[in-house]
DNA sequence: GCCGGCTGTCGAAGCGCTTCGACAGCCGGT
DNA sequence: ACCGGCTGTCGAAGCGCTTCGACAGCCGGC
């Protein structure tokens, strides 16, 4: 019924409908919806309702194209390979309902649309901002958006992040962090497994942080660390698991930053008879629930997704006003301890030496 | 340079632009670009050629406009409960791509936007339709979808599809595919670990129609079936396997649809004393790398996560065309043999008997 | 009692695009 | 030689909204 009578030509509700119905202009009604200028309560009151009772949405297009503001932002993603996928996906959740606090809406690209796919979104104005993750070190995307003058926050940290504006989890003080916390339950040698290949090759900021923050804070508590990458699939996991603890027998603290190895990791270990945490401590840095879900109870850095999407929003809106904003956010991590950290075993005893 | 100087207002590149550049009429560009009328191929190139120098992209606001279709489609996912969350990744990335190649784009709306976020979107012709996923069974959206005019199309099947377009792996015979697999091998008695409590009482589709058609092929093939629900811990899923097998031995064939129980499925057999599939046959219900990556490899019923979405949206772009289309298309699903299903061991043998 | 300055409202001018009708020129059939 | 019908192009009229300038009324100050 309402879609098929109704006005006569388009079947939707117009401004000059509401300014007709309420008994004012339509410039008014504008007014009375963005708050741009002084309207008395009491024709404010009447729009409303006007507004209200008949059901009335703006049209997108239109408000875009006499405003220039599309109340759309984009969020390019990394959808191509499936690694991270959680942390992606609890991401976009944090940035959707934070844009749609500020009435904005949320445009899903992806990464392999390229530099081609910013340049286009950002000519025809489909959206008023950009939000950029899986940023790579040395992004192909990064110039173009310092030229682009589409305001934009990268999730992540490109090697030189000068006049952009990047909010991230501090990767590197993450990885210091976990190695802190085993250093101090008196481990001395100790491995980081980290990301597949791909991902330090690509030069993806957050792998190559977290493995320099690791070296770093061995150094700093002389420690021995050995990194090394690590694959996705359960029996690359249970292999690399293998060879490291063959290799060094003594290593008997982990720090894991890879979802997908951290259930295999914690399966493979009891099998190579190391118990967690009584001969081996595994600190992993992931999504807190994904730790708190898996058996024995992960220590871990979280990754502050939800916090993460929620500052980026807030600073791409920030920008969106001119207002000016700090160059950078890197968010502190915070160590949660669970159950599968301990002290470590003493010299010379524990299982598995050869 | 470009973004600097150029036009005195806004900066961007107009159509009129182009047309002054290649000496047309405006309206000749546009029917360049759109190919509505015939264009002498003298013209078409000389515009083409402007186009491609200028930079050109239409403005998608003023293109939305004027011709009443945004070029943009919904995309409503469940972004709230982290559960199967590769499968709504590759999903989405499916869409995305598919999409693109439709010149479309998508706009990211989350499932608790509820109907009313539905009304606002059509209401405001921000896009042109929607792709809805995790309908369930008894939807509040799906009234409205009949109501709103708007065009759509479900990635699921409600419990009345009438009027509606859906797609999805037919989950029915998916879940009779494994157990036909499974009694093929020999087995007469086998469990289905399904979706987490929450997603059944939910009413969410598939896990409903993959337990009926486990059922049913159960009943056809004289086997006798447990289903039970499955939490998403690591030690929800070692418990509930425990119990399973402490209450039912001689179970000797697991259907699993649940991707968070895999990983932890596989390592607590072993641990049981059972063999994977010496002792125990697993059949999957996942997207396929993710049963091909785990040890041993699974043999599964993919989601077709990809094959969905491409469906989806090429049904959508054809109703956004007024063709007439399918009331829904169910997806055959295709059983992959690998190395976690054998026949069934010899009655009375096999580990595990108390 | 008049004027300057508010406050609240209106009308009109676009925003950049699509699309409709008009029409100029050209073809071929008669 | 004329006319009907193409083909290819143009100009103008909006699409629904925001925003600018104008201005009517009203206040208080002198």
């Amino acid at each position: 019924m309402t879609a098929a009578a109704g006005r006569p030509p388009s079947g939707q509700v117009t401004i000059a409908d509401v300014a007709r119905h309420a008994g004012v202009a339509a410039s008014t009604v504008s007014y009375v919806l963005s708050g741009k200028r002084a309207i008395s309560a009491v024709t404010r009151s009447r729009v409303l309702a006007s507004v209200r009772l008949l059901g009335y949405h703006p049209n997108a297009g239109a408000r875009a194209l006499a405003s220039r503001r599309a109340n759309v932002i984009a969020l390019v993603l990394p959808l191509r390979a499936g690694m991270q996928v959680p942390v992606v996906m609890q991401f976009a959740t944090a940035v959707v309902t934070t844009a749609r606090g500020y009435d904005h809406d949320v445009l899903l690209v992806t990464s392999d649309e390229g530099p081609a796919g910013l340049r286009r979104i950002a000519a025809s104005a489909l959206v008023d901002g950009v939000l950029l993750m899986d940023v790579e070190l040395h992004d192909r995307r990064v110039p173009l958006l310092r030229e682009l003058a589409l305001p934009s926050v990268l999730i992540g940290l490109p090697a030189d992040p000068a006049g952009l504006t990047c909010v991230d989890l501090d990767f590197h003080a993450a990885g210091a962090e976990c190695v802190a916390h085993l250093a101090g339950l008196g481990h001395r040698r100790i491995a980081l497994l980290g990301a597949p290949t791909a991902v330090y090759d690509r030069g993806t900021g957050f792998a190559h942080r977290t493995r320099a923050g690791v070296r770093e804070a061995a150094d700093r508590h002389g420690v021995q660390v050995v990194t090394l990458p690590c694959e996705e699939g359960t029996a690359d996991v249970r292999r690399a698991v293998t060879e490291l603890l063959d290799r060094h027998p003594d290593v008997s603290g982990l720090v894991v930053q890879n979802e997908a190895a951290v259930g295999p990791v914690l399966a493979t270990l009891p099998a190579l008879g190391r118990r967690v945490p009584g001969d081996v401590s595994v600190v992993a840095i992931c999504p807190d629930e994904f730790a708190g879900r898996s058996s024995p109870a992960l220590t871990c850095v979280p990754v502050p997704t939800e916090e993460v999407g929620r500052q980026a929003v807030t600073l791409l809106m920030g920008k969106l006003r001119d207002e000016p904003g700090p160059e950078a956010i890197l968010l502190a991590p915070r160590l949660t301890v669970r159950d599968s950290t301990a002290a470590a075993p003493a010299v010379g005893v524990g299982g598995g030496e050869r």
